[in-house]
DNA sequence: CAAGTTATTGAAAGTCGTTTTCAAAAGACC
DNA sequence: GGTCTTTTGAAAACGACTTTCAATAACTTG
Protein backbone atom coordinates (compact mmCIF):
# COMPACT_ATOMS: atom_id res chain seq x y z
CA UNK A 1 0.00 0.00 0.00
CA UNK A 2 2.99 2.44 0.77
CA UNK A 3 4.35 1.09 -2.59
CA UNK A 4 1.40 1.99 -4.20
CA UNK A 5 1.30 5.58 -3.08
CA UNK A 6 4.83 6.12 -3.65
CA UNK A 7 4.85 4.66 -7.47
CA UNK A 8 1.06 7.07 -7.25
CA UNK A 9 3.64 10.13 -6.83
CA UNK A 10 6.43 9.26 -9.10
CA UNK A 11 3.79 9.12 -11.76
CA UNK A 12 2.58 12.21 -10.57
CA UNK A 13 6.16 13.83 -10.50
CA UNK A 14 7.26 12.28 -13.70
CA UNK A 15 3.78 14.00 -15.73
CA UNK A 16 4.62 17.14 -14.15
CA UNK A 17 8.53 17.48 -14.53
CA UNK A 18 9.70 17.18 -11.24
CA UNK A 19 12.93 15.81 -10.12
CA UNK A 20 13.35 13.49 -7.84
CA UNK A 21 15.03 14.46 -4.56
CA UNK A 22 16.11 13.20 -1.46
CA UNK A 23 13.44 15.45 0.84
CA UNK A 24 10.45 14.96 -0.97
CA UNK A 25 11.80 10.61 -1.08
CA UNK A 26 11.56 11.15 2.86
CA UNK A 27 8.59 13.81 3.69
CA UNK A 28 6.58 10.63 1.60
CA UNK A 29 7.87 8.08 3.56
CA UNK A 30 7.95 9.99 7.40
CA UNK A 31 3.78 11.07 5.69
CA UNK A 32 3.02 7.79 5.05
CA UNK A 33 4.37 5.97 8.17
CA UNK A 34 1.57 7.93 10.08
CA UNK A 35 -1.42 7.61 10.65
CA UNK A 36 -2.64 10.55 12.57
CA UNK A 37 -3.99 13.54 11.25
CA UNK A 38 -0.73 15.47 11.20
CA UNK A 39 0.04 19.34 11.56
CA UNK A 40 2.76 20.66 9.45
CA UNK A 41 5.03 21.71 12.25
CA UNK A 42 4.29 17.86 13.53
CA UNK A 43 5.82 16.32 10.09
CA UNK A 44 8.44 18.51 9.83
CA UNK A 45 9.75 17.50 13.52
CA UNK A 46 9.82 13.98 12.40
CA UNK A 47 11.36 14.84 9.09
CA UNK A 48 14.13 16.41 11.33
CA UNK A 49 14.67 13.62 12.94
CA UNK A 50 15.86 11.43 9.90
CA UNK A 51 17.35 14.60 8.08
CA UNK A 52 18.40 17.49 10.24
CA UNK A 53 19.32 19.86 7.31
CA UNK A 54 15.58 19.62 6.04
CA UNK A 55 13.84 23.24 5.85
CA UNK A 56 10.24 23.56 7.01
CA UNK A 57 9.69 25.59 3.91
CA UNK A 58 9.96 22.06 2.08
CA UNK A 59 7.47 20.77 3.87
CA UNK A 60 5.07 22.83 3.44
CA UNK A 61 5.90 22.75 -0.37
CA UNK A 62 6.05 19.14 -0.48
CA UNK A 63 2.68 18.86 1.58
CA UNK A 64 1.33 20.97 -1.36
CA UNK A 65 2.54 18.75 -3.63
CA UNK A 66 0.74 16.08 -2.15
CA UNK A 67 -2.37 16.85 -2.09
CA UNK A 68 -2.22 18.15 -5.83
CA UNK A 69 -1.13 14.44 -6.50
CA UNK A 70 -4.22 13.20 -4.89
CA UNK A 71 -2.64 11.22 -1.97
CA UNK A 72 -2.92 13.94 0.90
CA UNK A 73 -6.18 15.84 1.72
CA UNK A 74 -6.07 19.21 3.86
CA UNK A 75 -8.28 19.55 6.86
CA UNK A 76 -8.66 22.35 8.79
CA UNK A 77 -10.00 22.19 12.73
CA UNK A 78 -10.72 25.62 14.30
CA UNK A 79 -7.39 24.89 16.05
CA UNK A 80 -5.58 27.33 12.87
CA UNK A 81 -3.48 24.72 11.77
CA UNK A 82 -3.72 23.34 8.51
CA UNK A 83 -3.52 19.65 8.85
CA UNK A 84 -3.00 16.48 6.65
CA UNK A 85 -4.39 13.23 6.55
CA UNK A 86 -3.96 10.31 3.47
CA UNK A 87 -6.25 10.12 0.87
CA UNK A 88 -6.79 7.07 -0.68
CA UNK A 89 -8.66 7.52 -4.30
CA UNK A 90 -12.19 7.51 -4.04
CA UNK A 91 -12.23 7.74 -0.18
CA UNK A 92 -14.02 10.86 1.51
CA UNK A 93 -14.45 9.83 5.03
CA UNK A 94 -15.60 13.13 7.62
CA UNK A 95 -14.60 13.69 11.14
CA UNK A 96 -16.31 13.06 14.84
CA UNK A 97 -14.29 15.59 16.78
CA UNK A 98 -13.84 15.47 20.40
CA UNK A 99 -13.84 19.04 21.89
CA UNK A 100 -12.35 18.04 24.96
CA UNK A 101 -9.27 15.81 24.05
CA UNK A 102 -9.07 16.69 20.14
CA UNK A 103 -9.39 13.00 19.39
CA UNK A 104 -10.52 12.48 15.76
CA UNK A 105 -12.74 9.59 14.54
CA UNK A 106 -13.24 9.04 11.21
CA UNK A 107 -16.65 7.61 9.42
CA UNK A 108 -18.26 8.01 6.48
CA UNK A 109 -22.03 7.46 5.90
CA UNK A 110 -23.10 6.97 2.56
CA UNK A 111 -27.00 7.99 3.45
CA UNK A 112 -25.83 11.55 4.38
CA UNK A 113 -23.63 11.36 0.97
CA UNK A 114 -27.35 10.52 -1.03
CA UNK A 115 -29.07 13.40 1.12
CA UNK A 116 -25.72 15.72 0.57
CA UNK A 117 -26.14 14.96 -3.53
CA UNK A 118 -29.89 15.43 -3.29
CA UNK A 119 -29.45 19.22 -1.84
CA UNK A 120 -26.96 19.92 -4.37
CA UNK A 121 -29.23 18.78 -6.92
CA UNK A 122 -32.17 21.16 -5.70
CA UNK A 123 -30.45 24.48 -6.08
CA UNK A 124 -28.44 23.18 -9.20
CA UNK A 125 -25.21 22.83 -7.97
CA UNK A 126 -22.67 20.00 -9.56
CA UNK A 127 -21.12 18.49 -6.63
CA UNK A 128 -17.10 18.44 -6.38
CA UNK A 129 -16.17 18.18 -2.33
CA UNK A 130 -17.96 17.79 1.05
CA UNK A 131 -16.36 18.97 4.50
CA UNK A 132 -18.62 17.27 7.77
CA UNK A 133 -17.17 17.68 10.90
CA UNK A 134 -19.49 16.89 14.10
CA UNK A 135 -18.06 18.21 17.48
CA UNK A 136 -18.34 17.08 20.86
CA UNK A 137 -17.12 14.99 24.02
CA UNK A 138 -15.87 11.74 23.68
CA UNK A 139 -17.14 8.92 26.47
CA UNK A 140 -14.21 9.68 28.20
CA UNK A 141 -14.33 13.29 28.57
CA UNK A 142 -18.12 13.35 29.12
CA UNK A 143 -17.26 11.19 32.02
CA UNK A 144 -14.83 13.83 33.26
CA UNK A 145 -17.10 16.89 32.80
CA UNK B 1 -36.21 40.88 15.17
CA UNK B 2 -33.54 43.34 15.42
CA UNK B 3 -35.06 44.76 18.67
CA UNK B 4 -34.91 41.08 19.96
CA UNK B 5 -31.16 40.85 19.12
CA UNK B 6 -30.64 43.76 20.69
CA UNK B 7 -32.20 42.86 23.94
CA UNK B 8 -30.33 39.87 23.61
CA UNK B 9 -26.69 41.69 23.80
CA UNK B 10 -27.75 43.89 26.67
CA UNK B 11 -29.10 40.96 28.84
CA UNK B 12 -25.54 39.41 27.95
CA UNK B 13 -23.82 42.54 29.04
CA UNK B 14 -25.33 43.09 31.88
CA UNK B 15 -24.79 39.74 33.01
CA UNK B 16 -21.19 39.42 32.18
CA UNK B 17 -20.57 43.27 34.02
CA UNK B 18 -20.05 45.02 30.92
CA UNK B 19 -20.07 48.53 30.06
CA UNK B 20 -22.31 49.64 27.02
CA UNK B 21 -20.32 52.19 24.61
CA UNK B 22 -20.89 54.11 21.43
CA UNK B 23 -18.50 51.67 19.74
CA UNK B 24 -20.34 48.50 20.42
CA UNK B 25 -24.05 49.97 19.53
CA UNK B 26 -22.62 50.93 15.91
CA UNK B 27 -21.07 47.17 15.32
CA UNK B 28 -24.50 45.94 16.42
CA UNK B 29 -26.46 47.77 13.95
CA UNK B 30 -23.90 47.19 11.15
CA UNK B 31 -23.70 43.81 11.49
CA UNK B 32 -27.80 43.58 12.45
CA UNK B 33 -28.30 45.42 8.97
CA UNK B 34 -26.34 43.16 6.93
CA UNK B 35 -27.77 39.17 5.94
CA UNK B 36 -24.08 38.20 4.04
CA UNK B 37 -21.52 36.27 5.66
CA UNK B 38 -19.21 39.35 6.37
CA UNK B 39 -15.12 39.21 7.12
CA UNK B 40 -13.87 41.16 9.59
CA UNK B 41 -12.47 43.30 7.41
CA UNK B 42 -15.42 43.90 5.86
CA UNK B 43 -17.67 44.51 8.53
CA UNK B 44 -15.05 47.19 9.54
CA UNK B 45 -15.00 48.96 7.00
CA UNK B 46 -19.13 49.24 6.46
CA UNK B 47 -18.15 50.44 10.80
CA UNK B 48 -15.70 52.69 9.41
CA UNK B 49 -18.39 55.14 7.05
CA UNK B 50 -20.68 55.31 10.33
CA UNK B 51 -17.96 55.88 12.49
CA UNK B 52 -14.41 56.87 11.45
CA UNK B 53 -12.41 56.53 14.33
CA UNK B 54 -13.31 53.07 15.38
CA UNK B 55 -10.57 50.31 15.34
CA UNK B 56 -10.14 47.08 13.63
CA UNK B 57 -8.82 45.84 17.04
CA UNK B 58 -12.65 46.94 18.44
CA UNK B 59 -14.31 44.95 15.48
CA UNK B 60 -12.35 41.58 16.16
CA UNK B 61 -12.92 42.50 20.08
CA UNK B 62 -16.81 43.10 19.23
CA UNK B 63 -17.67 40.29 17.14
CA UNK B 64 -15.98 38.07 19.35
CA UNK B 65 -18.58 39.21 22.29
CA UNK B 66 -21.33 38.37 19.53
CA UNK B 67 -20.64 35.05 19.35
CA UNK B 68 -20.06 34.53 22.90
CA UNK B 69 -23.76 36.46 23.24
CA UNK B 70 -24.95 33.48 21.31
CA UNK B 71 -26.13 36.07 18.03
CA UNK B 72 -23.22 35.44 15.54
CA UNK B 73 -21.08 32.22 14.68
CA UNK B 74 -18.05 32.36 13.10
CA UNK B 75 -17.50 30.52 9.97
CA UNK B 76 -14.38 29.60 8.45
CA UNK B 77 -14.02 29.30 4.48
CA UNK B 78 -10.76 27.91 2.81
CA UNK B 79 -10.04 31.63 2.02
CA UNK B 80 -8.51 32.27 5.40
CA UNK B 81 -10.88 34.71 6.95
CA UNK B 82 -13.28 34.26 9.46
CA UNK B 83 -16.85 35.40 8.60
CA UNK B 84 -19.60 35.85 10.63
CA UNK B 85 -23.08 35.58 10.34
CA UNK B 86 -26.42 35.55 12.05
CA UNK B 87 -27.16 33.14 14.54
CA UNK B 88 -30.75 32.92 15.23
CA UNK B 89 -31.41 30.81 18.74
CA UNK B 90 -31.72 26.79 17.99
CA UNK B 91 -31.18 27.73 14.07
CA UNK B 92 -28.15 25.95 12.81
CA UNK B 93 -27.61 25.98 8.65
CA UNK B 94 -25.39 24.71 6.88
CA UNK B 95 -23.46 25.89 3.41
CA UNK B 96 -23.55 25.10 0.08
CA UNK B 97 -20.70 27.17 -1.32
CA UNK B 98 -20.02 27.73 -4.90
CA UNK B 99 -15.63 27.45 -5.77
CA UNK B 100 -16.77 29.64 -8.91
CA UNK B 101 -18.09 33.45 -7.48
CA UNK B 102 -17.98 32.15 -3.70
CA UNK B 103 -21.47 32.67 -3.52
CA UNK B 104 -22.93 31.01 -0.39
CA UNK B 105 -26.61 29.20 0.10
CA UNK B 106 -27.66 28.30 3.38
CA UNK B 107 -29.48 25.07 3.93
CA UNK B 108 -31.16 22.56 6.55
CA UNK B 109 -31.70 19.06 6.50
CA UNK B 110 -33.64 17.62 9.34
CA UNK B 111 -32.70 13.74 7.77
CA UNK B 112 -28.85 14.35 8.10
CA UNK B 113 -29.17 16.03 11.40
CA UNK B 114 -30.64 12.98 12.79
CA UNK B 115 -27.94 10.62 10.74
CA UNK B 116 -25.47 12.91 12.55
CA UNK B 117 -27.01 12.48 15.86
CA UNK B 118 -26.89 8.66 15.27
CA UNK B 119 -23.67 8.66 14.50
CA UNK B 120 -22.39 10.19 17.52
CA UNK B 121 -24.31 8.21 19.72
CA UNK B 122 -22.87 5.09 18.05
CA UNK B 123 -19.43 6.40 18.62
CA UNK B 124 -20.81 7.22 22.67
CA UNK B 125 -19.89 11.04 22.32
CA UNK B 126 -22.39 14.09 22.95
CA UNK B 127 -22.69 15.59 20.22
CA UNK B 128 -22.42 19.85 20.61
CA UNK B 129 -22.12 21.55 17.38
CA UNK B 130 -21.66 20.57 13.37
CA UNK B 131 -20.03 21.92 10.46
CA UNK B 132 -21.42 21.22 6.82
CA UNK B 133 -19.85 22.81 3.84
CA UNK B 134 -20.69 21.54 0.35
CA UNK B 135 -18.53 22.60 -2.63
CA UNK B 136 -19.55 22.81 -6.19
CA UNK B 137 -19.97 24.90 -8.80
CA UNK B 138 -22.93 27.20 -8.73
CA UNK B 139 -25.88 26.82 -11.74
CA UNK B 140 -24.49 30.13 -13.66
CA UNK B 141 -20.81 29.11 -13.03
CA UNK B 142 -21.19 25.71 -14.57
CA UNK B 143 -22.19 26.48 -17.52
CA UNK B 144 -19.56 29.35 -17.98
CA UNK B 145 -17.02 26.27 -17.37
C1' DC C 1 31.08 12.42 -18.10
C1' DA C 2 31.74 17.32 -18.27
C1' DA C 3 29.14 21.42 -19.08
C1' DG C 4 24.97 23.74 -19.28
C1' DT C 5 20.23 24.28 -18.01
C1' DT C 6 16.65 24.47 -14.82
C1' DA C 7 14.24 22.80 -10.62
C1' DT C 8 14.79 22.57 -5.77
C1' DT C 9 16.43 23.74 -1.47
C1' DG C 10 17.18 26.23 3.18
C1' DA C 11 17.32 30.49 5.56
C1' DA C 12 15.53 34.56 6.14
C1' DA C 13 12.38 38.02 5.07
C1' DG C 14 7.74 38.99 3.97
C1' DT C 15 2.48 38.37 4.25
C1' DC C 16 -1.74 38.42 6.26
C1' DG C 17 -5.28 37.68 9.51
C1' DT C 18 -5.70 38.10 14.14
C1' DT C 19 -4.28 39.17 19.07
C1' DT C 20 -1.94 41.65 22.52
C1' DT C 21 0.02 45.65 24.74
C1' DC C 22 -0.36 49.99 26.75
C1' DA C 23 -1.44 54.59 27.67
C1' DA C 24 -5.34 57.52 27.04
C1' DA C 25 -10.30 58.01 27.15
C1' DA C 26 -14.79 56.85 28.69
C1' DG C 27 -18.43 54.38 31.71
C1' DA C 28 -20.06 53.23 36.21
C1' DC C 29 -20.47 54.10 40.93
C1' DC C 30 -20.05 56.49 44.78
C1' DG D 1 -17.02 65.76 40.61
C1' DG D 2 -13.66 62.10 41.96
C1' DT D 3 -12.35 57.42 41.83
C1' DC D 4 -12.11 52.94 40.02
C1' DT D 5 -12.24 49.92 36.19
C1' DT D 6 -13.39 48.78 31.52
C1' DT D 7 -12.81 49.91 26.87
C1' DT D 8 -10.59 51.92 23.21
C1' DG D 9 -7.22 52.91 19.14
C1' DA D 10 -2.65 52.59 17.45
C1' DA D 11 1.00 50.11 17.02
C1' DA D 12 3.62 46.22 18.03
C1' DA D 13 3.52 41.31 18.37
C1' DC D 14 2.09 36.85 16.89
C1' DG D 15 1.79 32.55 14.26
C1' DA D 16 0.93 30.05 10.28
C1' DC D 17 2.20 30.11 5.97
C1' DT D 18 4.51 31.94 1.52
C1' DT D 19 7.94 34.08 -1.05
C1' DT D 20 12.55 35.49 -2.23
C1' DC D 21 17.05 34.52 -3.48
C1' DA D 22 21.48 32.71 -3.86
C1' DA D 23 23.45 28.20 -3.50
C1' DT D 24 22.99 23.51 -4.66
C1' DA D 25 21.48 19.47 -6.81
C1' DA D 26 19.11 16.95 -10.58
C1' DC D 27 18.36 16.02 -15.16
C1' DT D 28 19.89 16.84 -20.29
C1' DT D 29 22.87 17.31 -24.01
C1' DG D 30 26.98 17.18 -26.50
Amino acid sequence: MILEKKKTFNAFAARQGLRSTRQRDIILDVFLATHEHLSVEELYLKVKASQPGIGQATVYRTLKLFVEAGLAREMMLPDGQTRYEHQLVGEHHDHLICTGCNAIIEFEDEQIEQLQRDIAKRHGFSLTAHKMQLFGLCPACSSKA
